[in-house]
DNA sequence: ACTTTTTTCAAACAATTGTTTGAAAAAATC
DNA sequence: GATTTTTTCAAACAATTGTTTGAAAAAAGT
């Protein structure tokens, strides 16, 4: 209910953490949670005591890693739309896409696990959202979609939600699959940096939606 | 090793089509073998017997579903290379999609199950592919690749795996999500047929490959 | 110093997991 | 019809799951 206390960090936090790493690596169903409370070094009970369940606890952890994402698209669009201009489909997606970026650069996780955990989220499908979050993506589903219909002339309602839910399609495969391109590829590709790969994201998306 | 027995299905056959359905409907993960064995009317320790183990079904679920798509994918690329003509990006899209179209008229599970299943089989990660089924799509993706090179000048083959990669993000996303539209826009939507959807799909990536 | 609240923890709970056993039943082979 | 092989099945296995308990320990409030 208050901000972060003075201490150092709470098990509260520290299982969070925790669970983000284990979920990011192996996903949601198969990580347990003894598996959690070892690596945060916690009592098998504090899930419980903290969160309530194993359920809340997952949730916790998505809303910690999609909530300040989704903050940051508001914030931008409406950067956007203060602007008046242009509202061009760059920079749509670009508002979109690139909180993503800032939000890497302060997760206590690394780079590759922060993106595998934010693939799991968008792309997987055992787990639900909880109503909070799933709102969070109604809200901005309702903000960018008028401002696509703008951008692209004869773009109808409807085609541009499907295009959104395409081009998060593409997003979270990116995301989630890092290594597997690698895999394929027997290792001729894969080692450019994350922003060049944002940008190849986004060149592709932006296609897609001024055709 | 032969081909179906004169019997009307074997167990091992109704195995495979209840794990189909359940794996559809809940994920890899979260399936237990008593589910299946339930839901086949069958004996738990018919798995052990028939598969060897949970791990090895679920391969055998997978190659069931996938070999058939993956073979047809093959089949129409040495089609298309016979005819030796333009070879476009749309030609190499729908030799790489519309095998799930007629896949799915064959299948015995529904429309929405097989749809759910195959989108896992593409996205979910929890699942590791069977070295069988990894060769499958390196093959395809050694196929496919001098192909969008060739249609696409100045596409370097980093840029068509990328691209390849994309493409394969926007189809499972599509395959798996087909509620999440719905949810998002509180049906004002996706209530179309496959097919419309797939040109949809299409569309979007041919655009993604030309830029 | 005392009381109250918050937080931790070892232990046990009931349920479910994949796997295994060894003996019946069914089918195939001779 | 007897023998062998294939297939099924109920029962038990050991391991792991999320959750709960009730009592200690730590922190905060008075």
């Amino acid at each position: 209910m208050s901000v972060a206390p003075k201490t150092i960090t709470g098990t509260k936090e520290a299982l969070i953490e925790a669970a983000l790493v284990l979920f990011a690596e192996k996903g949601f169903d198969v990580v347990s949670i003894r598996d959690i409370t070892g690596a945060a070094g916690a009592n098998v009970a504090s899930v419980k005591y903290h969160f309530g369940s194993r359920e809340n606890l997952i949730d916790a952890v998505v809303a910690s890693l999609v909530t300040p994402v989704n903050e940051e698209r508001i914030r931008r669009i409406d950067q956007l739309e203060k602007g008046g201009g242009s509202l061009s489909v760059r920079s749509l997606l670009d508002a979109l896409f690139k909180p993503l970026l800032s939000q890497i650069k302060e997760s206590p996780v690394s780079e590759q696990l922060f993106c595998k955990l934010m693939g799991r989220v968008v792309g997987e499908r055992p787990y639900e959202f909880p109503e909070v979050i799933m709102n969070q993506f109604r809200e901005i589903a309702e903000r960018f979609i008028p401002g696509f219909m703008a951008a692209v002339p004869g773009l109808s309602r409807e085609d541009a939600l499907w295009k959104i839910h395409f081009s998060f399609g593409v997003l979270s495969s990116t995301l989630m699959h890092g290594e597997l391109l690698r895999q394929i590829s027997e290792n001729t590709i894969g080692d450019e940096d994350l922003e060049t790969t944002f940008t190849r994201v986004i060149d592709y998306c932006e296609a897609g939606f001024s055709k």
